[in-house]
DNA sequence: CAGTGGTCTAGACCACTAC
DNA sequence: TAGTGGTCTAGACCACTGG
């Protein structure tokens, strides 16, 4: 059944157990390549494919320099609440919601905005239901855990949209939440189509977040309407692991409810 | 800003562009190592970090043999609708909307049922918001399309339920759909709390998915309750960015609409 | 400065698989 | 049997970073 595991298999095998079982604990260091050359009794190309494997598996990260070496990662998971947030009469703003929920881990939250005019991709148009590409607003919001890149979120507002609300171009955090915004001027968003997928981040994101290399990143595409009309894309690339999304379907009480 | 890229780096770059605009197409195969040693004029080594990254990326796969080398892959999505279905009078069951989405794509879907009593772990017994662990049954289906792995779904019932309706214990699938059959006998399920998150492959469910080094998995986890009880927790793992999740929230008409 | 990981070489032998 | 990727070795030099 085993299909005969390479030797640089089980020797990430064996450091991986030490891991997951708790042998090894987050934020301890490995051994040094050289050190596990040693004990392994093999050459240090076979070390570093076997700590490859692990560091693709999100399980370690490499740190460079004199007192670095190999890092067991320590990986808090932050939740997005997607069906909370962003009705017009819900309690607080998707912002608001997310750093609420880092500060319940400990830990601290920061929002970079920024805001620009796009032309959108004929792919991006078909989404907004426009009939050709054409340009844009951009509102840009790069969210830090601990001053780590967490998630990159980019809302698209057709040019329609912002004729309508010209706030939407400022630069700046729109305090009360965009979607709230949207609603005193009266564009009432009803309804979301939200698109969930997985993949390996590009180099350009693994830049941008920070990542090592063979990290996953979650993406979530949402797009938003009124009663009759879409009005906008939000396209949100979380880094890794470290996120995770919540759905809720119908009544929960008896789930949440016990917590 | 360019951080001065590295050898295999740039020849990583340089496939990556031929890939990613087309010049090499989904399907096609990348020249052998060798010839990109010859072409590149490096080591094997260095052509094997390169090409390492691209398979990391998931845009490579490697397949080995006489007739083997390195292949452009084809990712085709399956979008699994998490709103549609599953409520007790939705036309459909779960696995027929799988089903009819993947023949839309032109492509063959089969599904593997298998059946087992298990012994739930303490964070399984907490999200079935029982007081402690005990034993439950687990109805698995592994999913293939075009008879390769797209996902493992895992259901897990409480004791407690399967005493009450012990079809469950089926080792055949149950054509009407579980969630009817348990309607039909009383317990209705009336809310879903999915939480969905990306992470890499542990060395098993690459195996089980047949899944390369490097490619990440979907997990996506339901739990299911009637007006005051919980009744079952799903867990279902999905291969790389091959599958998708969809949620609707509200009324989204003016975006399906246009389709 | 000393030690870490990062990169690269030039070989070697193996398992697998279509021809 | 011939050619593919899979694995492994034993070196080498580099960039980076704390002491």
């Amino acid at each position: 059944m085993t299909p005969a595991l390479s030797l640089y298999q089980r020797i990430a095998a064996e450091m991986r157990r030490d891991i997951t079982s708790g042998v090894i604990k987050p934020g301890d260091k490995l051994p040094t390549e050289r050190q596990l050359v040693e004990r392994f009794s093999v050459s240090r190309d076979t070390i570093r494919d076997a700590t490859a494997m692990l560091i693709n598996e999100g399980l370690v990260e490499r740190v460079p320099g004199r007192t670095g070496g190999m890092v067991v990662r320590d990986r808090v998971v932050v939740t997005f609440h997607a069906s909370w947030a962003e009705s017009p009469g819900a309690p607080v703003s998707e912002a608001d919601s997310w750093i609420t929920e880092v500060r319940a881990l400990g830990l601290t939250p920061t929002q970079d905005f920024s805001c620009r005019m796009v032309t959108l991709s004929s792919e991006m148009a078909h989404q907004l239901r426009l009939t050709e590409p054409g340009p844009a607003v951009l509102r840009r919001c790069v969210r830090y855990v601990n001053d780590r890149p967490s998630s990159i979120q980019d809302t698209y507002y057709p040019k329609w949209l912002t004729d309508l609300v010209p706030d939407l171009l400022s630069p700046e955090d729109i305090k009360i939440g965009t979607t709230r915004l949207l609603a005193e001027r009266g564009i009432v968003q009803t309804g979301y189509l939200d698109t969930v997928r997985a993949r390996m981040a590009t180099p350009e994101e693994a830049g941008l977040l920070r990542l090592g290399a063979g990290t996953p990143v979650l993406v979530k595409t949402r797009v938003a309407c009124t009663a009759d009309r879409v009005v906008r894309l939000t396209v949100e690339t979380m880094a890794g692991d470290g996120n995770a999304i919540e759905y809720e379907i119908g009544g929960v009480e008896p789930i949440t409810g016990a917590r």
